[in-house]
DNA sequence: CCCTCGTCTTGATTCACATCAAGGTATGAC
DNA sequence: GTCATACCTTGATGTGAATCAAGACGAGGG
């Protein structure tokens, strides 16, 4: 398994993530937030909007940088405006679990609880805006809109949560790499027709620790799934799905062979 | 597995649930509940308890019975006020994957979707109070102490979920187990003291079906842990935590052989 | 009491995936 | 260009848990 050291990024970059106070770089900035729209900040008026900025501090992290560590007290709340994350857990000796893969729009941080649950790292440049708890709760209390939203967010990654148990308590090595395929195919366009060509922004490390799997399966599988024209794979990043309902199929253990 | 929807069994109680209308078992149901403090509902003062028990119908399933078919229309939320149900979703083959146990005070039908995103039965005789979509939301409206809860439930839930994950993707079969009975142990008291004497209300189905195990290892798992002195089993349906240190080591993946 | 049925335990064997090991490929530094 | 470094792929072998197969135990019924 991956118990070998997780190597952090080199150079001036990790000296901290650059800061913005929320007024500094622009009149508004939420209003100018192109992360709004998929975000719980949709729930806040345009009226409001400077509220919200007054509260909000923007950063910006490089790949590899990690910005919640499991343990640590819990002050913060998240909000992902760009890039990609992955949150994940540890066992002692290395062991790693990936729960998720945050994008633009999601809001990290909802556990209750005096510290983090986990761990968040940047895959490529992640911005977000950051909010202390006790602004946020202020936010909170005075726009109840915020609120229901993030009980609606909540509900979905619960749903997103028990299906990724089924996978990973009931799954094949192939279903999972196929279920994940069918998902982030799915995955941007809220309500557009799925994508056939996938951009993967995480490596087959990511990916094994996020199926329950080991690289070397991960690699294995993908083989597979291409000499059965299931998929292509033009480049190390890229996936075309060639057979979508037969992958779908897979995806959902419907399939009589394997 | 299903014994369910059987008319024809006999006994007036299988003929399907017995429903009151929360007015029909005494002047306020929802006053005497002892499932109450345990629950969102605490989040009702006692003066606007009427207006809960309105739109609250209460309901009692034997054992087998189910009370959520995933994919169904999500009618309902629901509130356990007594005994224990299995949530669990499955594959098209009949694999299962149990994604948690709901006991008194436990909120269920959170995510926001047009169906279920998992099936419900009761393990043992289960008590709950059920709420039509909007009628909850009327509540919710009405109560935003309701929602501040319900949030806080669904926080809960997302990290128990995470820790499920760890334990699928990255645990073997004795810290899966191990976890499992740490687990337990720590459950229903609140804030007492670890319990040393487990009762098991679920089968060793259940507990394979939740830990992506099968009966036999659960039951090897099981054997194991008694000749290594961390356990006691002195019937089968009760576990006595011999060694709770070392167990929890286990459970945490912290023991260097196995 | 014995018999049945459902559940649990134990043993023998198999298998899917992990581990170990080697080589291939892409990228950036120099 | 060469070299170094990640990262990925492929092959050989090992192993933890699944599967296959008996039995054992306990509760309930006749």
């Amino acid at each position: 398994m991956n118990i070998e050291q997780r190597h952090g990024v080199n150079g001036a970059a990790m000296n901290g993530p650059a800061i913005n106070g929320a007024g500094s770089r622009g009149p508004d900035p939420c209003a100018n937030c192109d992360a709004r729209p998929h975000s719980v900040c949709a729930a806040i008026d345009d009226t409001d909007l400077q509220r919200l900025a007054s509260v909000a501090v923007v950063q910006h992290y490089e790949p590899g940088q990690s910005f919640i560590v499991e343990g640590d007290p819990a002050e913060f709340f998240f909000n992902i405006t760009g890039g990609t994350a992955r949150l994940y857990k540890l066992l002692p000796d290395g062991r790693r679990q990936i729960t998720g893969f945050s994008h633009q729009g999601d809001f990290l941080g909802l556990a209750v609880s005096k510290t983090y649950g986990f761990s968040a790292e940047a895959i490529d440049r992640v911005h977000l805006c950051r909010f202390s708890r006790p602004k946020m709760y202020s936010l909170l209390a005075d726009f109840p809109a915020l609120e229901k939203r993030l009980l609606a967010t909540a509900g979905n990654e619960l749903m997103a949560a028990q299906e990724q148990m089924l996978l990973l308590g009931r799954k094949t090595a192939r279903e999972r790499l196929a279920s994940l395929l069918i998902r982030l195919s799915d995955e941007p366009a809220r309500c557009a027709p799925p994508k056939t060509r996938i951009n993967l922004a995480m490596t087959r490390t990511d990916i094994a620790d996020y199926l329950g799997l080991t690289i070397e399966t991960i690699s294995r599988t993908f083989t597979r799934l291409r000499t059965d024209r299931l998929i292509g794979l033009p480049s190390i990043a890229e996936v075309v799905i060639l057979d979508r309902p037969r992958l779908a199929k897979i995806a959902d253990g419907d399939e009589l062979d394997a």
